[in-house]
RNA sequence: GGUCAGGUAGCUCAGUCGGUAUGAGCGUCCGCCUGAAAAGCGGAAGGUCGGCGGUUCGACCCCGCCCCUGACCA
């Protein structure tokens, strides 16, 4: 892509119609889409993830779906790899990378310049070890000693980011700031397009989507999951429908607690792609009530490309 | 028609042996977020306690009547 700009990247919550927008602009821009999206990289998570069917695909070209097994640990950091490997690729061809999907932290782990430190899983399991035993407040507290700027930038109950710093700063020897680059870092020049819709809308949608995914197999696709392991998948367990879907299989609530469940949570989970997006600056948001996101993407896209001329 | 139970935040419910509801979970809104990110974490806004009277210095809590819900008896 001349000027400059050399990714396009369709974000949004989740139902806001990502996946179609985005090939729709792969079909007119001689694109290929890349999955930004971390629950879709799993193979045999198709129904509830809400993957794009080969029919819907249109011809486009998919990278970075089914590639981990249910039990792979996902990472940003690898996937940050993957990604880059796969954009990289595509504009060799001479093609135009569309990196879509609702993962943030994975989008700018994509195009930003997001070093991730390194981890052991030794090292990672002792410190999750203690922080059963002692609590988040104690593990801060050290933080606290080792590294004071990052005790203030984490909350003393966030035990997940306290024994993350703990582990980089075991195995580095330097502080682990933690905190998120500015939104000017861009590794990669890029143009982002934001999708969503109301509120009430997505609510629906959401609600929709879940007894959809109900409807057509969802709970088979789990059943089939679990011989290959989808109970012992650090990641893939907790995905929306699949998490609540097990405590079901496992007795725990009725089916239509865990549909429920699953509308809730995937309802708590749009809001919080949306606090994500919405604060970043450089992301241009389509209104779909003004007509066509289409048009209005390929018009910002042409506002975009002359400024950066 | 009668008896019993119950009517407290948007929802489901705690609670007050009479002294201004530290209410909880869920929902809602907002924010944070670097190797689990569909994960993890934080904050806020919401009730004057079904209605009307009475007793009392003071009632959501006691008394009376009324309305509503549920169960049971007829």
């Amino acid at each position: 892509m001349r000027s400059g700009v050399s990714v396009l990247t369709v974000v949004g919550p989740t139902t806001a119609g990502k996946s179609s927008l985005a090939i729709e602009l792969a079909l007119a821009l001689d694109g290929e889409v890349v999955n930004a999206d971390s629950m879709q990289l799993y193979q045999g998570m198709d129904i509830g993830t809400a993957k794009v069917t080969a029919a819907e695909m249109r011809g486009i070209p998919h990278h970075l779906l089914d590639v981990w097994p249910v039990t792979y640990p996902a990472a940003a950091a690898e996937y940050q790899v993957m990604a880059r490997a796969a954009m990289d690729d595509i504009a060799a061809r001479g093609r135009l990378p569309i990196l879509a999907g609702g993962s943030g932290l994975y989008i700018r782990a994509a195009l930003e310049d997001l070093n991730f430190p390194i981890t052991d899983a030794g090292t990672r399991s002792r410190l999750e070890a203690s922080l059963a035993e002692q609590g988040a407040a104690s593990l801060h507290a050290r933080l606290a000693t080792l590294d004071p700027v990052a005790a203030e930038a984490i909350l003393p109950s966030n035990g997940r980011r306290i024994v993350r710093a703990l582990e980089v700063i075991e195995l580095t020897g330097q502080p682990f700031s933690a905190t998120m680059p500015s939104y000017s870092s861009a590794a990669r020049p890029s143009i982002q397009l934001g999708v969503t819709v109301p509120r009430p809308v997505l609510d629906e949608r959401i609600a929709g989507r879940v007894d959809h995914m109900w409807a057509i197999g969802f709970e088979d696709e789990v059943r089939a999951l679990i011989p290959l392991g989808l109970r012992a998948g650090r990641t893939a367990s907790r995905a929306l429908g699949y998490q609540q879907m097990l405590r079901h299989l496992d007795g725990l609530c009725t089916l239509t607690e865990a549909r429920d469940e699953t509308v809730r949570a995937t309802k708590r989970f749009a809001r919080r792609q949306e606090s994500w997006f919405r604060r970043d600056p450089r992301i241009h948001w389509l209104d779909p009530c003004a007509g066509g996101t289409f048009s209005q993407a390929i018009a910002r896209i042409r506002a975009a490309r002359s400024e950066h001329t």
